[in-house]
DNA sequence: CCTATAATTAAGACCGGTCGGTATTATTTG
DNA sequence: CAAATAATACCGACCGGTCTTAATTATAGG
């Protein structure tokens, strides 16, 4: 059986995950990933040296398991505006209500619980909205230059601003698991999107 | 001196809900809510039974902060839409920019963390928001028979989705201290209200 | 293909420290 | 003087992490 050890490692990496965005990464205890891995702590701590180091893998794991399901056939969208829509709605009701990660949005989660606690790990995961807003920034530029939108429109604005929506959205849905909140969200945020248009 | 119960009871309230606001619930000890009090653990819990009572006055005393700061004047204010307009720009600009909790929004931080820990808690906040909700609902029918709304809007979408924006404002803002966010998510706020009304 | 050996992986006891909470005793207050 | 308030020592449970030892796995030579 090749790669025993790498499999182990995504073992943890998994596990860590589903707990860590359900009980968030300090309540959750090394002995917690020990029962869901069935290991114990001399095999954890042969792939990780420390808990910080296993919370800096699954954020890489989270990462590629989100772009993938947000970004799904971006590449085919022409329109701009349209690729804006999509990526909403694909943070929504693809990635948010088919429950990709058991306490919700990883992300949200983390931008939430580490600010108080470690400066670092909070850049980190803030650096990651960040990117998810400069995107939507350029996908603005984009539809600007092909005279799409209505004028004097504040591109880091609205694009902070839909960032910012996604992320209320998930506050409530990991607390409510109420689908339907979700689906409301969908529909004013296209509603919210058709205003940027050029009449 | 009087009301010396009373007054130590309430100290510790409000150390607690500083603490709560930027260390979470359960990553407070209960020796960072005696270090701020200057009390030992004898006096504390002369006051509250558990850590969780603590929390339940916390929940209390927030509210009523909040309450202050978020509808300060609202009765002066006769027009609906103008009462949901400047609520909002009370949030973000004198609940959330002035950091009234030192830990950004008391009650989106407790809506992240609770639900993977305790049930009850959970719900204990999610009704508030829930409470909020109904309330830009109740306003939003309000000015819809005044004929201020262009028709065929759902109330509860609007209203939600006006929370979930606030909500969405506070994590970022939590995590970046970017008041800028909240400045640019109050313009944006007015724009999305503005589309709601009849041409 | 088999075996010897080195390296990786795992087990489990153990460490100092901290957690929320209690019981007893002392002090301050009305 | 009685009741409320506070201090202190203490409890078992759990925390993240280390250490030693054992088992498994990958790799080499024949």
């Amino acid at each position: 059986m090749p790669d025993k050890g790498a499999r182990t490692r995504r073992k943890i990496i998994q596990a860590a995950l589903q707990l860590f965005s359900v009980k968030g990464y300090f309540h959750t205890a090394i002995s917690d990933i020990l029962q869901a891995t069935e290991l114990t702590k001399g095999g954890l701590y042969c792939h990780f040296q420390s808990k910080e180091d296993i919370w800096y893998a699954v954020y890489d794991e989270a990462v590629g398991i989100w772009r993938k399901i947000v970004f799904r056939d971006m590449r085919t969208i022409l329109n701009p505006v349209e690729r804006i829509e999509r990526t909403c709605e694909n943070v929504l009701q693809k990635y948010l209500a088919t429950d990709t990660f058991d306490g919700g949005c990883f992300f949200v989660n983390m931008l939430v619980e580490l600010p108080g606690q470690s400066a670092t790990m909070s850049r980190h995961i803030l650096r990651g909205f960040v990117g998810f807003s400069k995107l939507f920034q350029a996908w603005l530029v984009e539809a600007d230059q092909q005279q799409m939108l209505r004028p004097n429109l504040n591109f880091k604005d609205v694009a902070n601003f839909l960032v910012i929506t996604l992320n209320g959205a998930a506050t409530l849905y990991v607390s409510s698991r109420d689908k339907s909140v979700l689906h409301q969200t969908a529909g004013q945020l296209r509603f919210y999107i058709q205003q940027l248009l050029r009449a």
